[in-house]
RNA sequence: GGGGCAUUAGCUCAGUCGGCUAGAGCAUUCCUCUGAUAAGGGAAAGGUCUCUGGUUCAAGUCCAGAAUGCCCCA
């Protein structure tokens, strides 16, 4: 017996037990073990930033991340199961720093580098044991940590991170202090996730920033770079393009800036940055633009003709003169009264006032301002370059707070938040503003606190990317490739194939267009920069390990050993300038995080310890994240690391997948209330239900996910799984039907329905097989959607009545039937274990593990299926195509002529081709009993159910007669049809008459097309026509009222509680035409409704009655067990 | 500022080389089936194919321009 299941199943809690299951038996781990040493399937996973709860957008990755994993053990693939969690860098600070309520990095230092660095860490670990909590519940097999041990980690670090602990590892005990344990957390001693924060994730990315260093790639830029004054650091342009930006107003000025030797004339400048003016060196114009000099009111201004519509009241244009010919004019600035612009800069000998000059500059437009641009080089990137083209001095008036430094005045000490206001007042006093508005536009902003962004001069470190050259990637020569790393990157990508296809394009045009890699920040948690730069001769180093700090170290040694590598203990450790001897420090910034995403190929592969299991796991045969961002991100930087470390790619293959939005097609938000925690939804969809969702969908499109769609899914395919697994439970259980191991019928001897299903079943697991292999998840998807469509909707609907027979009356054909639909369950239980592992292992523990103690302990155990191809029969799927076809195409016909399927019907008329034909006659059976007529007749043509009408192909025709074609149609339709359709049916042609001669009409250029006739209902699709016969004689009427009446006793048992088995009396009153049909069909309604009699009269006492009108007459109706 | 993609039913999206009556799912209404019942099947209704011009016998489809949205890069 299997245990019976209920209809009603409560998934959500399903899955919690099956959960507890996999747990008390380990099933993870022995799926492991099985699978060790085998081939391999290796994956690197994109790790997850463990800052926060896991949304629903994550899940989705995590789906699929956990599906191949499945689908590729259940191959007998070897596979490493390791999660990555991503720990370092701003994001985490900017929440620790929330949660502390600091305003600016000033409270940090003020609480201390250590601390700060400790709650960063303990951030982390909190995250990583909720994560690890929530893809356990979606179902995500990996080598996961216990979550208790990362809290009681979390918790020793809270009380003391020096504390010696020992830890249980896979390869025995691990004994050292909470910050050691923690620092090593990953690797082959302690198992588990591996956190980029790990010691090793450091060292490796030292080893390679080493490589770099050796090929002098790592170079100390200073410029002008985007920077957020609140997170008090310099933001890269692989932050800041796409989600850096937003829509923004601010007010923008046009003033004066008067001219030195053209007295009474201004250049009209325009800017939306106020504050920059206080640092303007120069104002550019374009050489060619033509520039006019107009008067407008009092003032005489130069501005350019285009820019004209500026300004405000009437003018009159005085001048004109190409830009070239304004270069060298001299101007007064509006702040020449700052000591700033007044000091001397000693390297050129000039002030800036004394600087004050028009210069020219290709990039000026006149689409917005007054195509004279104000030139700030302490400001902004293009006005720095200009300086150093032009020799300009440069003034940067910002502290890394955003504050005015020394040297400006009234201004020194307010931040440049504030001086907005200020600076026009001044303006206004000294006569020089023109006018102020508002102008609205996309403005960069600090893609972590929103702070927007402002320009200042800094030094970073960077990695060159190396020379752009000026000519498509598969012109540039090994030669130039050899010391540029934008190129090899380039190289290594043509090893990797994406998908979808266009993410190698989208690829290739980042590496071809990116600028070099600014890999410092200025913040506190973070990589350590192993870089060392003397402060006496500038001569920087770079230390590629441990090992090599720990020899080159020459104090502070003592107080960083036993420490991970992070500041504040880190920085105590000095070397010696091996230029000039002097003792230097490391530098104070931190790396960019995607350094320590970037180098994951590597540092969780053993690279720097056993080269022999990295060079077994290298490449990862998959990875597999969310496209937007990742290609200047984590693709980028798995890339470039990889090419820095090995020159070769880090992955074959680059599965992607699009945004994630609710149902409402915006962001999940959650101030708009849209958005969806995961939590929540795994409680009460159901993570199976969630699961097909994410697979079952294009991974190229954006995402709607919701309520809704869930409650769709469950609808449209779980509980359809689940009813049938059901079903067939139900029925074997009562017939005590059992699978065994002999041989059963063969497979050729079977019945139709049986070889029919079977030959399916087999083309599912060679489509999915072959879909999965490619790893293309939805193609998967949709063979198992359109099998459990066929396996319900046809097979089992098809057989029902072969699982209720009597025992006795036909046991080979029951036991087929149960065995076919058994084989389709069980093998079905295979296929989807990797797509919807819970529901999956309930079937299966009831299924197999209930009958055969000898079958493997979990669903996810076994085997992949693999296609038996002798019973494949592609003839029969062929004819029960179109018999579903035909049978959907008469229910069709039924429905429009409104006459339901329990009224039988003499006859349905089928008007097809030869072949087609032939099929039909194989399955007429079927389509007799689906359709409920009484035979099936074939018309050879469709003359009793149709019309004709001529319809002109016009892809031939119109190519053929061109103009004439308008003509030739409206002669055709004023022709005969049915005449027409019998000559072009019996292959001949037609001459058409047409005002300017005759066109001859092939067969071949023309359709013949059916319009139905009266006393048929007709349904066609794809040259098969299905005429229903609509006309009801009076031994049809009756016959419909028996099955009437049978439905009604059916309702009435289940409504009385009966079990389906239980045989009953059944007693009527009734008038004449009813008293008729329980006479006429008693055996069919007595056997139907498993009456053992039907007697006429009143019910008796202690019978369940209902009354029912039908067809106008009265019905009483008693049933009694 | 440059480049790319998109715009089709109330919603989400298909629509091949230009060709017949522009489709699907959801939602809505109605019908139906039911010994799978918190299911199953069918039908109806729903369209200015974003707009303007052009090419063509014929345009959702090709071309040009505009509008709106998104993406990539400055």
């Amino acid at each position: 017996m299997f245990k019976p299941v209920p209809a009603k199943v409560d998934f959500i809690a399903q899955e919690h037990e099956i959960l507890k299951f996999w747990q008390d038996t380990k099933a993870w781990q022995k799926r492991r073990d099985m699978n060790r040493g085998k081939k391999r399937w290796s994956f690197i996973d994109g790790p997850i930033t463990a800052n926060n709860p896991m949304g629903v957008h994550h899940a989705w990755g995590r789906t699929y991340k956990d599906l191949f994993h499945r689908y590729w053990a259940m191959k007998g693939y070897d596979t490493r199961y390791q999660n990555g969690f991503d720990c370092q860098g701003l994001w985490i600070e900017v929440e620790v720093e929330k949660e502390l309520g600091f305003k600016s990095k000033r409270d940090i230092e003020r609480y201390g580098i250590a601390p700060f660095v400790n709650l960063c860490k303990r951030r982390v670990l909190k995250y990583a044991a909720v994560q690890t909590e929530q893809s356990i519940r979606l179902g995500f097999w990996m080598d996961w940590n216990d979550p208790e041990q990362l809290r009681w980690l979390e918790q020793k670090m809270a009380e003391d991170p020096e504390q010696v602990i020992t830890v249980e590892g896979p390869l025995g005990p691990v004994r050292g202090t909470v910050e050691q344990i923690v620092g090593r957390l990953g690797m082959p001693e302690l198992g588990g996730s591996y956190f980029t924060f790990s010691d090793e994730n450091n060292y490796c990315i030292w080893t390679a920033l080493k490589k770099c260093y050796e090929r002098g790639w790592i170079y100390k830029g200073h410029d002008v770079m985007p920077w957020c004054a609140r997170c008090g650091t310099g933001i890269s342009q692989h932050e800041i393009v796409t989600e850096g930006y937003q829509e923004l107003t601010h007010p923008s000025i046009f003033l004066r800036f008067p001219l030195r030797n053209r007295p009474g004339e201004s250049l009209l400048v325009w800017t939306t940055t106020p504050w920059t003016l206080t640092s303007n060196v120069a104002a550019a114009v374009h050489p060619e633009l033509p520039y006019v000099l107009v008067q407008n009111g009092e003032y005489k201004f130069w501005l350019s003709k285009g820019a004209m519509y500026a300004l405000q009241g009437d003018y009159t244009v005085l001048d004109e003169k190409p830009g070239v010919e304004l270069e060298g004019w001299t101007y007064d600035g509006p702040f020449d009264d700052l000591p700033a612009q007044q000091q001397v800069q000693e390297a050129l000998g000039v002030s800036s006032v004394q600087a004050h000059r028009v210069i020219l500059w290709d990039e000026v437009g006149e689409a917005e301002g007054t195509g004279i641009v104000h030139i700030a080089p302490g400001c902004g990137a293009e006005d720095f370059q200009l300086s150093k083209e032009y020799k300009l001095p440069v003034i940067a008036p910002l502290d890394e707070f955003g504050v005015y430094q020394d040297g400006f005045a009234w201004l020194t000490g307010m931040s440049e938040n504030d001086v907005t206001q200020p600076i026009f007042e001044d303006l206004r006093r000294k006569g020089l503003v023109y006018r102020i508005e508002d102008y609205t536009h996309r403005y960069p902003v600090c893609w972590r606190c929103g702070q927007e962004l402002i320009f200042r001069l800094v030094d970073e470190w960077f990695i060159n990317m190396g020379e752009k050259l000026d000519k498509p990637y598969e012109e540039v020569t090994p030669e130039e490739k050899e010391n540029n790393l934008r190129y090899q990157i380039m190289e290594v990508v043509q090893e990797t194939r994406w998908i979808p296809e266009f993410g190698f394009e989208r690829e290739m045009d980042w590496l071809r267009n990116m600028h070099d890699w600014m890999i410092s920040k200025k913040r506190y948690w973070g990589l350590a920069l192993p870089i060392w730069e003397c402060a006496e001769c500038g001569h920087f180093e770079v230390i590629g390990s441990e090992h090599e700090l720990k020899e080159r170290a020459v104090e502070g040694w003592e107080e960083f050993e036993g420490h991970t590598p992070h500041r504040p203990w880190i920085d105590a450790v000095k070397i010696r300038c091996q230029k000039c001897g002097a003792l230097v420090s490391r530098i104070a910034d931190v790396g960019n995080p995607w350094l320590d995403a970037g180098i994951v190929a590597f540092s969780t592969m053993r690279y720097r310890h056993d080269r022999e299991y990295w060079a077994k796991w290298f490449p990862a045969d998959l990875i597999t994240e969310s496209f937007p961002g990742q290609f200047r991100n984590w693709f980028y930087s798995l890339l470039a690391m990889s090419t820095i470390m090995e020159r070769k790619a880090p992955f074959r293959t680059v599965q992607t997948y699009a945004t994630l939005f609710a149902e409402d097609g915006r962001p999940m938000h959650k101030s708009w209330g849209n958005a969806i925690w995961f939590d929540d939804a795994a409680e009460n969809m159901g993570v199976d239900v969630m699961r097909w969702m994410y697979c079952a969908h294009r991974p190229e499109s954006n995402l709607l996910f919701g309520y809704h769609g869930a409650d769709e899914t469950r609808r449209r395919f779980i509980l359809p799984l689940w009813n049938v697994y059901s079903f067939f439970v139900t029925y074997a259980n009562l017939d005590g039907w059992q699978p065994s191991a002999r041989s059963g019928p063969r497979p050729a001897s079977l019945p139709l329905l049986d070889r029919w299903i079977l030959s399916r079943l087999q083309t599912v697991i060679r489509q999915v097989t072959e879909r999965m292999d490619d790893y293309d998840v939805y193609g998967a998807t949709m063979p198992l959607e359109a099998f459990v469509d066929d396996l319900t909707n046809w097979y089992v609907r098809r057989s029902r009545r072969r699982f209720w027979r009597g025992a006795g009356e036909d046991d080979a054909d029951k036991d087929a039937a149960y065995s076919t639909l058994y084989t389709c369950l069980t093998t079905l239980c295979r296929l989807l274990a990797p797509f919807t592992p819970f529901i999956v292992e309930a079937m299966y523990q009831n299924l197999v593990r209930s009958v055969d103690a000898n079958a493997p302990e979990s669903v996810h155990h076994q085997d992949w299926p693999v296609p038996d191809e002798s019973l494949v029969d592609e003839e029969l799927m062929a004819d029960m195509a179109l018999a579903i076809k035909v049978s959907s195409l008469g229910r069709s016909a039924r429905s429009t002529s409104g006459i339901k399927l329990r009224q039988p019907l003499a006859k349905v008329v089928v008007v097809a081709g030869e072949e087609d034909r032939a099929r039909l006659q194989r399955l007429a059976d079927i389509v007799v009993d689906e359709l409920n007529v009484k035979e099936m007749v074939f018309a050879t043509t469709p003359a009793e159910l149709v019309r004709y009408e001529i319809g002109l192909l016009p892809a031939v025709l119109g190519k053929k007669h061109g103009p004439r074609f308008p003509q030739l149609r409206a002669a055709v339709a004023a022709m005969d049809a049915a005449a027409l359709a019998r000559r072009f049916q019996a292959g001949l042609s037609v001459d058409v008459e047409l005002d300017d001669g005759t066109i001859t009409l092939l067969p071949e250029e023309v359709e013949v097309r059916t319009i139905p006739q009266e006393g048929y209902a007709v349904a066609e699709e794809g040259g098969v026509l299905v005429g229903m016969d609509v006309r009801i004689t009076p031994a049809l009427a009756q016959e419909g009222l028996a099955r009437d009446v049978v439905r009604r006793i059916q309702t009435m048992r289940k409504d009385a509680g009966f079990d389906i088995a239980d045989r009953i009396t059944t007693t009527y009153q009734a008038g004449p035409q009813l008293t008729a049909a329980f006479e006429n069909f008693g055996d069919y309604i007595a056997a139907e409704t498993l009456s053992t009699r039907l007697v006429a009269g009143p019910p008796p006492e202690d019978a369940y009655v209902q009354r029912f009108t039908l067809n106008g007459e009265e019905l009483v109706v008693g049933i009694k067990r």
